[in-house]
DNA sequence: GTTGAAACTATAAGCCT
DNA sequence: AGGCTTATAGTTTCAAC
């Protein structure tokens, strides 16, 4: 499960030209064909590549509103931890949830219309969260950038 | 550039399944290939349909660790924050930055190997950004979940 | 928006180096 | 492991409805 330079190179193109034909790809890391397939192949099966996917612009969905959300629990008992958890990924509005080291338990990054809809996601669904002590909202004006691809 | 319910369940398909064949699209969403096909291709015209991307996992490629980081300026006029923006979006390990409302100025993603490669990320980028009055980093213990759908 | 057909392209599997 | 060939499957463009 060892990756190699062209590993590497594979990786790097397609997580940014996630629907590039095998031959292009093939091309560009300097490879046959079928030995660059079986490398993805090989890249997916072990869950290097997890999936593939297209990203939509929020913008245009007129989803252009982003807001972390920081929530302290009222205790870190596992069962307040994992009951927090299944309410939460359960939110389609919320796509990120981590658990944090320090201040706040938990941030989760939002996407909402605009500030009455966040209000509606809050009283619809964070509000409602289970083992909530806290809840502090921080909304972005902008986002200057966004990427998926990870510095490999 | 209107969307119908169509549109939408398309939209929904891949931002899921990014590679599904025309075919089983189509079918998916009770459509003749060929429309369907018109339709994939308005939506990436549009730029609705940002591009398609192979989304990796990150503890299978050692960058499990990510901290947000709280930025504050030294000023908020337009010369201090365009360089501020230029400097972040070189920063590759930077997935996200977000102009923020409230307390601090900006919001950053930042992924890492571990602890110490984000000190070495602080030392060589983050602490060399201009106009920074102020960094506070928060550290994820862990990613609950995460995903790039959008609500549609 | 649908169907059907044609030319092109990509993918999978087998075999050789 | 990479590379080559063949068979299968998918995509794209066209026409006509």
């Amino acid at each position: 499960m060892t990756l190699d330079e062209t590993d590497l190179r594979i990786l790097r193109v397609l997580q940014r030209k996630g629907r590039i034909s095998n031959a292009d790809l093939s091309e560009k890391v300097n490879l046959s064909a079928s030995a660059c397939h079986r490398r993805v192949q090989r890249l997916e099966s072990e869950g290097i590549i997890r999936n593939f996917v297209a990203l939509l612009d929020p913008r245009k969905l007129s989803l252009p509103t982003t807001v972390f959300v920081e929530i302290t629990l009222q205790s870190q008992s596992d069962d307040i931890l994992d009951g927090f958890e299944k309410a939460v990924s359960r939110i389609p509005d919320v796509l990120e949830c981590h658990l944090m080291a320090g201040s706040a338990d938990y941030v989760l990054k939002v996407v909402a219309e605009d500030t009455d809809d966040f209000a509606r996601i809050h009283r619809q669904h964070l509000a409602r969260l289970p083992g909530v002590a806290q809840m502090q909202s921080s909304f972005a004006l902008r986002t200057v950038f966004k990427t998926t691809a990870l510095p490999i």
